[in-house]
DNA sequence: CTCTTGACCAAACAAGTGTTTGTCTTTCTA
DNA sequence: TAGAAAGACAAACACTTGTTTGGTCAAGAG
């Protein structure tokens, strides 16, 4: 959505800047969906410029290096998400209910939509150790909702919150290793399963809103 | 500890079979280790080969490929944890001690032990397409205990197990992302938590054994 | 003692890796 | 209209990848 047009789409903080119908838009997806596939290591520069019909060295022209073009697809993903959760979250009250609506935007995102987010789920910062602690930062801005949305919960007994919210991202989060699109349910109704599974539990009386 | 000495190692059915100090254990060890650190792709023949003192091409004694290797290692890796999981319900009645039993030796077998079992969750069986099915099925066989033992428990309210057995398993194995040692709970806590969070939810009435 | 055989070395293989360099073209700006 | 520069090509770079080949050596079997 971010690069589908426009003058100026990712190389900010550059003088005028021109450059009208660049490739990079479709870089970026290849690469998005090509480190989604088959992971760092395994997705080499010439499966991903192939098909967007550049040659491997044009590269970089856009990045400098191989890991730096993860950065860029790594940070839109966690961009993509991140905005997907906010505006799930952004109507709704009830904080159970809103644990919820992440859950069912944060696990719809991660297996419909694009391939962007899942590159941060799939990727490890550690597979590309000079970008690393970029990464890990781009993650942990992404949980910070979570862990939010977890301490606001009203809960009837005392409660571990961050085991609690570790054992849902872990559940989400790996549901990547064996979701397949029409086989069983959909993202939407395993993340209401998983919130569901934890909920009945450990909630504290709250208005029940339909 | 399967191959720390004996003359026959692995590669059973042989007529008479003499090699008797053979470096195969060393090598299966520094391929696991290397797959769990690294994951499969990015480790590579000379990183395994070379701890081992010995040359790349020598490789290719034991296996006709890197992906056979791998499948060595995964099934050793799947024997180890399997094991651990059927040592710690041997003793264990109760449905759902049952299954904290087995989460616990699930995850201190991946996260403390040894790296054999951390192939079998890290690497996915499509880094290696040739390997894949045969890798699939490794799986399967091993997870299958964790079927049966969601499938005996007492729950009060009619639930979705396959879901209740998801979040658990994806909880436990998410866990080798984010786990590193000394810092916060130990593996058995984890792991404690993690089923206590849907125990005290869902548990229809059982006599409490302590 | 010979012969077989499994384990390993040494060296190379072809193919693939991320990256560099130099040149050309297009396009916007001044 | 001249100039600058982004974007891309073409070709090569140095290196690493998984794998092959042919030979050597020790040990167990007949």
């Amino acid at each position: 959505m971010r690069h589908a047009t426009g003058p100026e789409a990712t190389l900010d903080r550059l003088p005028p800047a021109r450059r009208s119908t660049s490739r990079l838009p479709r870089l970026l997806d290849e690469a998005a969906h090509a480190f989604a596939q088959r992971g760092y290591a395994a997705a080499s520069v010439r499966d991903i410029v192939g098909p967007v019909g550049m040659l491997p060295g044009s590269l970089y022209c856009h990045f400098a290096t191989k890991e730096a073009l993860l950065v860029a697809v790594y940070r839109e993903g966690v961009e993509r998400i991140g905005a997907a959760v906010d505006a799930a979250i952004a109507t709704v009250d009830d904080p159970w209910q809103r644990l919820e609506a992440a859950s069912v935007a944060h696990l719809s995102t991660l297996l419909d939509q694009t391939d962007y987010s899942q590159v941060v789920i799939r990727v490890r910062p550690s597979d590309a150790p000079a970008a690393e602690p970029e990464l890990v930062l781009l993650r942990d801005s992404y949980e910070k909702r979570f862990t939010r949305l977890v301490a606001a919960l009203p809960l009837a007994r005392p409660t571990d919150r961050s085991a609690l919210r570790l054992m849902l991202m872990g559940a989400l989060n790996w549901s990547q290793t064996w979701y397949r699109q029409g086989r069983g349910s959909e993202p939407d109704r395993i993340a209401r399963r998983f919130v569901g599974l934890l909920k009945t539990n450990l909630a504290a009386m709250t208005r029940e809103t339909a």
